[in-house]
DNA sequence: TTCATAATTCGACACTACAAGAATTATTGT
DNA sequence: ACAATAATTCTTGTAGTGTCGAATTATGAA
Protein backbone atom coordinates (compact mmCIF):
# COMPACT_ATOMS: atom_id res chain seq x y z
CA UNK A 1 0.00 0.00 0.00
CA UNK A 2 1.13 3.59 -1.09
CA UNK A 3 0.69 6.24 0.92
CA UNK A 4 -2.07 8.14 -1.44
CA UNK A 5 -4.03 4.99 -1.29
CA UNK A 6 -3.79 5.29 3.02
CA UNK A 7 -5.03 8.28 2.68
CA UNK A 8 -8.13 7.80 0.02
CA UNK A 9 -8.95 4.78 2.27
CA UNK A 10 -9.02 7.16 5.97
CA UNK A 11 -10.60 10.29 4.26
CA UNK A 12 -13.17 7.46 2.85
CA UNK A 13 -13.81 6.27 6.65
CA UNK A 14 -13.73 9.48 8.20
CA UNK A 15 -17.51 10.88 7.68
CA UNK A 16 -20.44 9.49 9.78
CA UNK A 17 -22.35 7.79 7.14
CA UNK A 18 -19.60 5.73 5.84
CA UNK A 19 -17.85 4.50 8.61
CA UNK A 20 -20.88 3.13 10.01
CA UNK A 21 -21.96 1.39 6.34
CA UNK A 22 -18.35 0.23 6.53
CA UNK A 23 -18.42 -1.18 10.24
CA UNK A 24 -21.64 -2.87 9.55
CA UNK A 25 -20.39 -4.42 6.16
CA UNK A 26 -17.87 -5.85 8.21
CA UNK A 27 -19.84 -7.95 10.26
CA UNK A 28 -21.24 -9.46 7.14
CA UNK A 29 -18.34 -11.07 5.70
CA UNK A 30 -18.06 -11.61 1.91
CA UNK A 31 -21.42 -12.15 1.39
CA UNK A 32 -22.27 -8.30 2.06
CA UNK A 33 -25.70 -5.92 1.45
CA UNK A 34 -27.26 -4.53 -1.17
CA UNK A 35 -26.79 -0.68 -1.22
CA UNK A 36 -30.88 0.20 -0.10
CA UNK A 37 -30.40 -2.34 2.32
CA UNK A 38 -27.79 -0.65 4.12
CA UNK A 39 -29.15 2.73 3.67
CA UNK A 40 -32.12 1.63 5.31
CA UNK A 41 -30.58 0.07 8.33
CA UNK A 42 -28.65 3.73 8.98
CA UNK A 43 -31.52 5.50 8.11
CA UNK A 44 -29.51 7.10 5.44
CA UNK A 45 -31.43 8.72 2.29
CA UNK A 46 -30.66 6.04 -0.52
CA UNK A 47 -28.75 8.42 -3.09
CA UNK A 48 -26.52 9.34 -0.30
CA UNK A 49 -26.00 6.11 0.32
CA UNK A 50 -24.74 4.94 -3.16
CA UNK A 51 -22.57 8.61 -2.80
CA UNK A 52 -21.13 7.19 0.23
CA UNK A 53 -20.65 3.56 -1.34
CA UNK A 54 -18.96 4.35 -4.34
CA UNK A 55 -16.28 6.71 -2.50
CA UNK A 56 -15.75 3.61 -0.07
CA UNK A 57 -15.65 1.24 -3.38
CA UNK A 58 -13.36 3.86 -5.38
CA UNK A 59 -10.75 4.01 -2.13
CA UNK A 60 -10.74 0.08 -2.34
CA UNK A 61 -12.28 -0.04 0.82
CA UNK A 62 -15.26 -2.06 -0.88
CA UNK A 63 -16.09 -4.45 -3.62
CA UNK A 64 -19.70 -4.46 -5.77
CA UNK A 65 -20.90 -6.88 -7.09
CA UNK A 66 -24.73 -7.18 -8.99
CA UNK A 67 -27.00 -9.77 -8.10
CA UNK A 68 -30.11 -9.61 -9.66
CA UNK A 69 -31.70 -5.99 -9.80
CA UNK A 70 -29.76 -5.50 -6.12
CA UNK A 71 -25.88 -4.91 -6.22
CA UNK A 72 -24.07 -6.04 -3.04
CA UNK A 73 -21.27 -4.29 -1.41
CA UNK A 74 -18.45 -6.54 0.80
CA UNK A 75 -15.25 -5.47 2.50
CA UNK A 76 -12.37 -6.18 0.79
CA UNK A 77 -10.67 -7.57 3.70
CA UNK A 78 -7.29 -8.18 1.95
CA UNK A 79 -6.91 -4.26 1.31
CA UNK A 80 -8.39 -3.75 5.17
CA UNK A 81 -5.15 -5.68 6.05
CA UNK A 82 -3.15 -3.80 3.79
CA UNK A 83 -4.39 -0.30 5.19
CA UNK A 84 -3.80 -1.45 8.81
CA UNK A 85 -0.47 -2.87 8.12
CA UNK A 86 0.49 -0.24 6.54
CA UNK A 87 -0.10 2.05 9.31
CA UNK A 88 1.30 0.36 12.21
CA UNK A 89 4.64 -0.63 10.01
CA UNK A 90 7.51 -0.19 12.16
CA UNK A 91 5.93 0.53 15.08
CA UNK A 92 8.60 1.06 17.60
CA UNK A 93 11.35 0.12 15.12
CA UNK A 94 10.23 -3.49 14.93
CA UNK A 95 11.80 -4.25 18.12
CA UNK A 96 9.32 -7.11 19.32
CA UNK A 97 10.40 -6.75 22.94
CA UNK A 98 8.70 -3.59 23.11
CA UNK A 99 6.44 -3.24 19.71
CA UNK A 100 2.82 -2.81 20.74
CA UNK A 101 1.66 -4.21 17.30
CA UNK A 102 3.30 -7.14 16.56
CA UNK A 103 1.14 -7.57 12.94
CA UNK A 104 3.92 -9.45 11.01
CA UNK A 105 2.80 -12.39 12.51
CA UNK A 106 -1.00 -12.48 14.94
CA UNK A 107 -3.65 -11.56 11.76
CA UNK A 108 -3.82 -14.63 9.90
CA UNK A 109 -4.71 -14.76 6.35
CA UNK A 110 -8.14 -15.90 6.32
CA UNK A 111 -9.42 -13.50 3.83
CA UNK B 1 -14.04 4.48 21.17
CA UNK B 2 -17.23 6.50 19.97
CA UNK B 3 -18.14 7.03 16.35
CA UNK B 4 -17.16 10.57 16.42
CA UNK B 5 -13.73 10.28 17.99
CA UNK B 6 -13.29 7.51 15.13
CA UNK B 7 -14.31 10.39 12.34
CA UNK B 8 -11.93 12.58 13.54
CA UNK B 9 -9.00 10.14 14.22
CA UNK B 10 -9.63 9.12 10.54
CA UNK B 11 -10.00 11.99 9.45
CA UNK B 12 -6.54 13.83 10.81
CA UNK B 13 -4.56 10.73 9.34
CA UNK B 14 -6.17 11.71 5.97
CA UNK B 15 -3.96 13.82 4.42
CA UNK B 16 -0.33 13.55 3.40
CA UNK B 17 1.99 15.49 5.66
CA UNK B 18 0.33 13.69 8.78
CA UNK B 19 0.20 10.77 7.64
CA UNK B 20 3.70 10.54 7.13
CA UNK B 21 4.16 12.27 10.70
CA UNK B 22 2.24 9.55 12.32
CA UNK B 23 4.16 7.15 10.75
CA UNK B 24 7.39 9.02 11.48
CA UNK B 25 6.24 8.86 15.24
CA UNK B 26 4.83 5.53 15.11
CA UNK B 27 8.29 3.84 14.82
CA UNK B 28 10.07 6.44 17.33
CA UNK B 29 7.79 4.89 20.27
CA UNK B 30 7.35 6.98 23.80
CA UNK B 31 10.36 9.68 23.59
CA UNK B 32 8.60 10.82 20.07
CA UNK B 33 10.05 14.04 18.22
CA UNK B 34 10.25 17.42 17.96
CA UNK B 35 8.28 19.34 16.10
CA UNK B 36 10.97 21.26 14.40
CA UNK B 37 12.45 17.47 13.56
CA UNK B 38 9.63 16.19 12.04
CA UNK B 39 9.24 19.18 10.19
CA UNK B 40 12.29 19.05 8.73
CA UNK B 41 12.95 15.32 7.97
CA UNK B 42 9.47 15.57 5.90
CA UNK B 43 10.83 18.59 4.24
CA UNK B 44 7.44 20.32 5.69
CA UNK B 45 7.33 24.39 6.42
CA UNK B 46 7.65 24.47 10.27
CA UNK B 47 4.27 26.36 10.78
CA UNK B 48 2.07 23.98 8.45
CA UNK B 49 3.99 21.08 10.56
CA UNK B 50 2.85 22.68 13.67
CA UNK B 51 -0.63 23.22 12.46
CA UNK B 52 -0.67 19.24 11.35
CA UNK B 53 0.77 18.15 14.55
CA UNK B 54 -2.03 19.95 16.12
CA UNK B 55 -4.71 18.63 14.49
CA UNK B 56 -3.41 15.06 15.41
CA UNK B 57 -3.03 15.61 19.30
CA UNK B 58 -7.01 17.09 18.97
CA UNK B 59 -7.79 13.90 17.35
CA UNK B 60 -6.54 11.84 20.19
CA UNK B 61 -3.70 10.27 18.59
CA UNK B 62 -0.47 12.23 19.82
CA UNK B 63 0.38 13.27 22.98
CA UNK B 64 2.44 16.31 23.66
CA UNK B 65 5.08 17.02 25.81
CA UNK B 66 7.39 19.85 26.85
CA UNK B 67 11.32 19.58 26.62
CA UNK B 68 13.40 22.53 27.15
CA UNK B 69 12.36 24.66 24.24
CA UNK B 70 11.27 22.01 22.43
CA UNK B 71 8.09 20.44 22.71
CA UNK B 72 7.75 16.22 21.84
CA UNK B 73 5.08 14.37 20.25
CA UNK B 74 4.22 10.72 20.47
CA UNK B 75 2.21 8.54 19.30
CA UNK B 76 -0.88 7.67 21.84
CA UNK B 77 -0.60 4.04 21.63
CA UNK B 78 -3.39 3.08 23.87
CA UNK B 79 -5.76 4.95 21.71
CA UNK B 80 -4.62 4.10 17.98
CA UNK B 81 -5.48 0.20 19.52
CA UNK B 82 -9.01 1.52 20.27
CA UNK B 83 -9.76 3.24 16.87
CA UNK B 84 -7.98 0.11 15.24
CA UNK B 85 -10.02 -1.93 17.66
CA UNK B 86 -13.00 0.31 16.71
CA UNK B 87 -12.48 -0.70 12.98
CA UNK B 88 -12.31 -4.26 13.14
CA UNK B 89 -15.21 -4.25 15.66
CA UNK B 90 -17.34 -7.69 15.27
CA UNK B 91 -16.11 -8.81 12.39
CA UNK B 92 -17.03 -11.53 10.45
CA UNK B 93 -19.96 -11.38 13.22
CA UNK B 94 -17.32 -12.31 15.54
CA UNK B 95 -16.79 -16.00 14.51
CA UNK B 96 -13.41 -17.27 15.06
CA UNK B 97 -13.38 -19.68 11.92
CA UNK B 98 -13.87 -17.26 9.49
CA UNK B 99 -13.18 -13.74 11.67
CA UNK B 100 -9.91 -11.92 9.66
CA UNK B 101 -9.26 -9.78 12.36
CA UNK B 102 -9.70 -11.88 15.50
CA UNK B 103 -8.49 -8.67 17.88
CA UNK B 104 -9.50 -9.92 20.93
CA UNK B 105 -6.32 -12.05 21.49
CA UNK B 106 -3.50 -11.25 19.24
CA UNK B 107 -2.93 -7.67 19.90
CA UNK B 108 -0.78 -7.59 23.18
CA UNK B 109 -1.05 -4.79 25.65
CA UNK B 110 2.11 -3.62 25.88
CA UNK B 111 1.63 0.24 25.90
C1' DT C 1 17.19 42.26 30.67
C1' DT C 2 18.03 41.25 25.95
C1' DC C 3 18.64 38.18 22.13
C1' DA C 4 17.97 33.88 19.64
C1' DT C 5 15.46 29.71 18.96
C1' DA C 6 11.19 26.68 18.95
C1' DA C 7 6.71 26.53 18.15
C1' DT C 8 2.07 28.28 17.66
C1' DT C 9 -1.70 31.43 16.20
C1' DC C 10 -3.97 34.47 12.99
C1' DG C 11 -6.12 36.22 8.57
C1' DA C 12 -7.02 35.80 3.64
C1' DC C 13 -7.64 32.96 -0.28
C1' DA C 14 -8.47 28.81 -2.90
C1' DC C 15 -10.02 24.18 -3.08
C1' DT C 16 -12.52 20.22 -1.95
C1' DA C 17 -16.42 17.70 0.12
C1' DC C 18 -21.22 17.24 1.68
C1' DA C 19 -26.33 17.47 1.24
C1' DA C 20 -30.80 17.30 -1.26
C1' DG C 21 -33.74 16.37 -4.86
C1' DA C 22 -34.58 15.60 -9.82
C1' DA C 23 -33.32 13.00 -13.67
C1' DT C 24 -31.09 8.81 -15.67
C1' DT C 25 -29.55 3.94 -16.23
C1' DA C 26 -30.10 -1.02 -15.39
C1' DT C 27 -32.75 -5.09 -14.34
C1' DT C 28 -36.88 -8.04 -13.55
C1' DG C 29 -41.62 -9.43 -14.25
C1' DT C 30 -46.09 -9.08 -16.80
C1' DA D 1 -42.84 -3.41 -25.06
C1' DC D 2 -44.26 -1.52 -20.58
C1' DA D 3 -44.26 -0.78 -15.76
C1' DA D 4 -41.89 -1.22 -11.34
C1' DT D 5 -37.84 -1.55 -8.55
C1' DA D 6 -32.79 -0.71 -7.44
C1' DA D 7 -29.25 2.16 -7.81
C1' DT D 8 -26.50 5.84 -9.70
C1' DT D 9 -25.48 10.46 -11.70
C1' DC D 10 -26.07 15.33 -12.02
C1' DT D 11 -26.74 20.23 -10.35
C1' DT D 12 -26.64 23.78 -6.99
C1' DG D 13 -25.68 25.80 -2.75
C1' DT D 14 -23.07 25.55 1.45
C1' DA D 15 -19.53 24.46 4.78
C1' DG D 16 -15.24 22.79 6.00
C1' DT D 17 -10.05 22.25 5.19
C1' DG D 18 -5.33 23.27 3.53
C1' DT D 19 -1.84 26.72 2.49
C1' DC D 20 1.02 30.66 3.09
C1' DG D 21 3.32 34.38 5.34
C1' DA D 22 3.35 37.57 9.19
C1' DA D 23 2.81 38.23 13.94
C1' DT D 24 2.80 36.21 18.68
C1' DT D 25 4.02 33.34 22.71
C1' DA D 26 7.34 30.56 25.36
C1' DT D 27 11.87 28.97 26.72
C1' DG D 28 16.93 29.12 27.37
C1' DA D 29 21.48 31.54 27.17
C1' DA D 30 24.57 35.67 27.37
Amino acid sequence: MKSDDAIMALGALAQEDRLAAFRLLMMEGDQGLPSGAIAERLAVAPTRMSFHLATLEKAGLLNARREGRHIHYSVDYLRMRSLLGFLIEDCCGSNPDICCFPISEPIQETH
